[in-house]
DNA sequence: ACCTGAACACCGTTCAAGT
DNA sequence: ACCTGAACACCGTTCAAGT
């Protein structure tokens, strides 16, 4: 296309909402509302191209199709957890235990008030590789390992293999909000349980050791 | 309708499969087998349907929608995990902390086996109270609360309310099957892993404490 | 470059009708 | 009692065509 044929469209459709680079972003953030609202099974490609204005063809150009949908609203689920966590340890004080509560509470009330959103992120890839999925996903697995790290630095926790230590509290805190989601723990007993399992992993059970 | 009209139709279908009480086991049974191979997103009634030889509305004689048939298979999946567990648990010998260790480790292997299940059963049911359901989770999670009463009662585990320790092993093990089902935990890494969350639990951290 | 409109094959659900 | 067949409204995906 000659430069003066794509400044005579760009005109034409100035007043047009969607053209030149936000449907991308409009449909992701109108999917993240519908996932929130109505679940996994009420988000449509068809219904989300009708609320943002566009024909169902349209999301076509920016997702191969529903599941590349699917994978990038995980991918930006997992930023957005990582940092809501680091933020909450950040506002924690100097406390470790207290640092290492307040990671577990922010990663359970982000899990509690985005379930479908969770649920999506933590979906099987069945085999498939999504690159810029697992870097995100590692970004947020990050800042336990450095947590876990910190511990060790200060002699609060054990030495040992970080990585396998952060498995452990992320396994710990992620059954924690599945099970919250799933109706088997409520929701008031969320924060009690992620303090008992903290101080069970700094400091074993309680009254006996 | 008559028992001589009622015989009369029972001949004529007598050749006929899905006639009078089987045809809900076998989409059951179907609906876990495609489960298993293609995922939730796979499983179509219409689909099982057709797999069975039925037309694509008989199924609604026997599950109300969809759904229904999707607890159904939770409800089944959640039976098969407590037996599966206490059978590992009843072949572990008499040391305390083996039971324990095999039980998460059963878990941990059904999970895996069947992880689409396992996403079923963890499915948000967003305030459908599913009575049969939750009695079938009960019945798995009490398999749990009673191994930590057998601790308590030899001592190996400080006394206290065993529901919510039972809580803090069931999330500990779901935590560690999500993980590995999402691709984040080497399925080689899994039993190591379990074994150290249930050491940790029982004896608090190795060097320290 | 980006979007539209028509077309295709599938789906869940409903309902009158059949045996 | 249990199942069928047609109908409806929706969906994801594809592709030629438009601007």
């Amino acid at each position: 296309m000659s430069t003066a044929t794509f400044f005579r469209y760009a005109l034409a459709v100035a007043d047009r909402p969607y053209h030149h680079g936000n449907l991308r972003p409009a449909l992701l953030a109108q999917a993240e509302h519908t996932l929130r609202e109505q679940g996994l099974d009420g988000l449509a490609l068809r219904e989300l191209a009708r609320q943002v204005g566009v024909s169902h063809a349209a999301p076509r150009r920016h997702f191969a199709d529903r599941q590349a949908l699917l994978d990038a609203l995980a991918e930006s689920g997992w930023a957005r957890l990582e940092a809501e966590v680091r933020a909450a340890v950040e506002s924690a004080g100097e406390d470790y235990e207290a640092r290492l509560r307040a990671s577990g509470q922010a990663y359970v009330r982000f899990a509690t008030r985005d379930a479908a959103l969770l649920e999506l992120m933590f979906a099987s890839r069945q085999g498939r590789q999504v690159a810029t999925l697992q870097e995100a996903t590692a970004g947020a697995f990050s800042v336990l390992v450095e947590l876990v790290q910190d511990g060790q630095a200060s002699g609060v926790v054990e030495p040992g293999d970080p990585q396998r230590m952060a498995l452990l509290l992320f396994a710990t805190v992620q059954g924690i909000a599945a099970l919250a989601n799933a109706g088997i723990i409520a929701p008031k007993r969320l924060d009690p349980l992620v303090a008992e399992a903290i101080g069970r992993f700094l400091h074993g059970q309680p009254t006996l050791a």
